[in-house]
DNA sequence: AGTCACCGTCTTGTATACACAATATCAGAG
DNA sequence: CTCTGATATTGTGTATACAAGACGGTGACT
């Protein structure tokens, strides 16, 4: 008597390898600039190549790595101007989910967005940036979600996926979270006010002053590397 | 099956297989629907399994095709309603290609859009709409580089890509060669102007009227079915 | 007669083997 | 001592072999 509720959990090695690939990848175990060897990382998870090629192949489609013919694979050192223009196209694209989502958004869909504000609210006032940044994922799926283009969700929540570790830099950033809460104030208001120029406009800033903030870090960075 | 007279391939065949099945895709010759084999895949281009799996994984990646765990990869039956999304995404990015376009344009590249401006005009002039179609490509991705977002120009053109077949649909509606290339007009002189809105707004209008002319012309392939 | 279970076949997923290209190493000449 | 060229080694790209799940058919039971 099979359930028919029951998940046998069968998934492809590869597609998990992918994502235990990227995890480090983007927690900085294999920083940029490292040769991702195949036999090795085979050896590391305990399969042959065959799956680990696989997943290299759709990491490289999803651009977290470059695979160079014959000469295998490796992370890119991803410029700070390539994930300001990463940004740049970020912004717009959220940008286009508010539009949209203020001109389309359901009843159910605006209190899950308030709800999710909310959460973030709690987050700011409790002071726990890792629970506030958890949650400001779930602020804009929302948002990517109430413009009711499925093919847009997927494209942002990619890009959005993408960008993670850049974003992550920027909890330590001072009053970035009360700063960050009150956009979200001032996009939730424009959604539910129906102002999809607001709404794109206001979604397109917040983006952008991350993407500022990102390069103002990165500056900072340089100047100290230099300074000793 | 080695033939020892070919051309040292420089690229993986996982590459060249990608882009054939891609082709066969795009036009037909695996309409939506079909089931593709792997074997069946191999024996047809002469290679065994591996840069086939290879190959579809990449597709998968990008979206083209759909792999079910243990069931193989399919076509999918992308629904109307689904690439007139994709469209609306695609005049967003075009839009936001132009806003940039219109600011940081240079002098050379002023001058090869309108070169591929004026050819777009001769083949108007011409009335061969095979030609007007691939200059247009071009013109397009003239503007996708003047903006000088390289991630941008990348999203651009995949998704345009994408969009390519559905695009081509549109060729024999009437008048929609002249009516283009008007459009096209508006869009050079605002960008030269250095008007961003204007430019922003013109190809954004540019482009959703291609995904409604889809639309339309879905609707009546329905009715077409219906009546007869 | 209809339904369910079991079994065979087929296809995918993974492992292994082999071929060839690219890089590294080392020796010899200038 | 350095530069160059041949050789060795390493690692990717492809093919083949093997294992395991999914689909279809047939038979038994209700």
């Amino acid at each position: 008597m099979n359930s028919p509720t029951e998940i046998p959990a069968v998934t492809r090695q590869s597609e998990r390898l992918g994502e235990l690939i990227e995890e480090r990848i983007v927690t900085g175990v294999y920083p940029p600039g490292t040769r991702l060897d195949e036999q090795e990382l085979a050896n590391t998870f305990g399969v042959s190549r065959t799956p680990v090629r696989e997943a290299l192949i759709q990491l490289s489609s999803a651009g977290l790595i470059e695979i160079r013919p014959r000469r295998g694979a490796t992370v890119p050192e991803v410029g700070a101007d390539r994930v300001c223009e990463m940004f740049e196209v970020m912004a717009e694209l959220e940008a286009m989910c508010g539009r949209l989502a203020a001109r389309r958004i359901t009843a159910d869909e605006q209190l899950a967005l308030q709800e999710a504000h909310r959460a973030c609210e709690a987050a700011r006032d409790a002071n726990t940036p890792d629970v506030y940044y958890q949650l400001n994922e779930v602020f804009h799926q929302r948002i990517y979600e109430a413009s009711h283009n499925s093919f847009l969700v997927e494209q942002a929540t990619a890009l959005h996926r993408r960008l993670r570790p850049y974003r992550r830099l920027q909890l330590r950033v001072r009053n970035r979270m009360a700063t960050s809460f009150n956009e979200h104030q001032a996009i939730v208001d424009a959604i539910v006010k129906g102002d999809s120029d607001l709404a794109s406009a206001q979604l397109r800033a917040h983006v952008t002053v991350q993407g500022e903030r990102f390069a103002d870090l990165v500056a900072t960075l340089r100047d100290f590397k230099a300074g000793g």
